[in-house]
DNA sequence: ACCTGAACACCGTTCAAGT
DNA sequence: ACCTGAACACCGTTCAAGT
């Protein structure tokens, strides 16, 4: 029965990995999600892609999760945060403008990182950092904690919407025309120029903008400059 | 061969539905999804709920993402948003907090939404009010734009990290210690607060202030007040 | 028009076996 | 210690057939 068994590197597999290893099924894994996409980092294609039978996988990695996370937090730990210095609204906004960049490398990370239970322990870096900053801004614990939420989700969010599209295929000029929206046509929509050509990084920025602003305005009035 | 065929209604299904259609579909589904979560809400786990073989579904369904958009877009065009009345902070904050509200009534959708490619019709509902509220305002139909994927982003970032936990299962105190994380102890996030008893209410209240604080701060200084 | 049943090409994962 | 191969319990979906 075992005949020849010319697995390794046959067919598609364009990895002709001489060792598996967590590092190299990271690698390959991340490669999957960016140029195919979450739905096709399944164990079985990834496992064709190192030339291997998808049980071997499961000698350097636990379950699917941990591979997802893993994949996650590969992206997550190679962000370079530039050095905290400067005013704290210079700091926070290197900090996320670091974060979107990587994020924005592996479009396919949000995704990720949004389906995934638990996070990779890096998150708590800039979550970290910013806690800090804040706080010696003059913000309360709490305050900055909730500070933090608020621009990790604008930032998470304004990538997810940036790679997967934002209402992507419906045309809101003629919605209400084939009776898919109730009330009535959308003029200022129409007329927005949200659409497959929208500036982006602006938007981000201006986003950053606003709420760096708002949360001057929540500090204590005389740590407020 | 066909012995006696007692389907409906046997064994777990609950729904003793005497008609199938794409409303009960829709309706099940979301039950299932609160119940239980996204990764419960399958073609057959829904088709066995309804009493029914899985292929019945796809006589009022067209496909899977089909079905996965109706359901959240039952959620969303559930939405009562408050009359568009008074400053236009307060009409934004209405009509950002009665999203929230909704997501938070059905936790999975949120998830369902971000798993999405294409958005149901209605989201664009929230985004024209907004467009409207704020170029009456005096911003540009471009800030208008900008400043609804900021409180989007945040308003549903918000409900997927409180309904999905933030960290959940990771140890902020202890994560360096067991060598997960690269840089050192974080002793401002244990300080933080951040755990399982957050008061999301709040956080997301602050995030708002901080938002339309500062939007009105990038409207023209004619129309700030 | 609507539903069933068998089938296909996929999943993640267990378990016993090989080296 | 690491990998394979067969198997199990799931997926979404097609297609021919029933009523």
């Amino acid at each position: 029965m075992p005949m020849s068994r010319p697995r390794r590197g046959a067919g598609r597999a364009k990895e002709a990995a001489a060792t598996l290893s967590r590092a190299e099924i990271v690698r390959v894994g991340l490669e999957i999600l960016d140029r195919e996409g979450v739905s096709a980092l399944s164990t079985r294609r990834l496992a064709a892609a190192l030339g291997v039978t998808p049980m071997a996988l499961y000698n350097h990695v636990r379950d699917k999760t941990d591979l997802s996370r893993a994949i996650a937090a590969s992206v997550i730990d190679a962000i370079v945060y530039p050095a905290p210095k400067g005013h704290w609204r210079a700091q926070l906004a290197g900090c996320f403008r670091a974060i979107r960049a990587a994020c924005l490398a592996h479009p396919g990370t949000v995704r990720l990182i949004e389906s995934a239970d638990d996070l990779p322990e890096s998150v708590f870096l800039p979550m970290e950092r910013t806690l800090l900053t804040l706080t010696a801004a003059g913000a309360s614990q709490q305050d900055a904690t909730r500070a933090f939420y608020l621009l990790i989700t604008f930032t998470l969010g304004q990538v997810g919407y940036q790679t997967r599209g934002w209402g992507k295929g419906v045309d809101p000029a003629t919605a209400f025309e084939r009776g898919r929206i109730a009330s009535g046509p959308l003029p200022r929509l129409v007329r927005s120029g949200a659409g497959s050509e929208w500036d982006w990084d602006a938007s981000f920025e201006f986003g950053l903008k606003c709420i760096l602003a708002g949360i001057a305005a929540a500090l204590p009035s005389r740590s407020r400059k």
